[in-house]
DNA sequence: CCATCATTTCGATTATCATTGAAATATGGA
DNA sequence: TCCATATTTCAATGATAATCGAAATGATGG
């Protein structure tokens, strides 16, 4: 994943209603939920959510399927994966998340015991 | 870590400029560097430099000390480290980063054997 | 306390984003 | 076809963000 895709999936989720509409979605698990369900569950309107939406899907970070009369929309688990996977070895100071060990920043070598 | 924390995180590295500063002082580590090098390292001028540390540290993911006439700026790894835990765990389908598996998210139960 | 260097603030400009009602479009069923 | 429902587009508005030169501030050593 490169700088660019990063940058758009930060900006994706650096939003009160695109971060709540997309902890909505995880929650909904891949049979992800239809836009007015998310309207309902999020109050936003669906105008809005519609514009926060084409945001997500711009940056990959949700998919939209039809079905029926209904859009159904889903988190994209893998680009989130890919998110946490850039921050982790690119901003971290290269100690990406040792097994066994849940905090996965630390600045430099001296790998806590 | 809570929500509106969590956006400015975010967006304080949803940024071209801004992601290119911070990945160059975790490179630094602890150690950091004065405002000046950061400058010369990103070919950002001065002024626009100046505006967008004063982001990062105002979403708490760089600090500064002064030393001497320099100001020395540090990458703030326990922010990150907040940052990436609450994605792990709020955006990934409750499968938070398992030991022994470099994968975080999967949508469902579904433990890959 | 002055000359110098490092950094920040100011100010003006431009661009981008968020919000939402109303109208348009799409879909499926009677 | 025609209606009801779901979602998107449009358009207008207000708010926030990015950029950077020039001037101001702060710090140090002589």
């Amino acid at each position: 994943m490169e700088m660019k895709a990063i940058v758009n999936a930060l900006a994706a989720l650096a939003q009160d209603s695109r971060l709540a509409i997309y902890r909505t979605l995880v929650q909904a698990g891949p049979a992800g939920l239809p836009a007015g369900k998310i309207s309902e569950i999020t109050g936003i309107p669906p105008s809005s959510l519609s514009f926060h939406l084409k945001e997500l899907a711009h940056a990959d970070m949700a998919n939209s399927r039809q079905d029926g009369r209904f859009v159904i929309y889903t988190a994209n688990f893998s680009t989130m994966n890919a998110l946490i996977g850039y921050l982790t070895e690119n901003c971290c100071g290269g100690n990406p998340c040792t097994p066994a060990s849940s905090p996965c920043c630390t600045p430099t070598e001296e790998t806590p015991s």
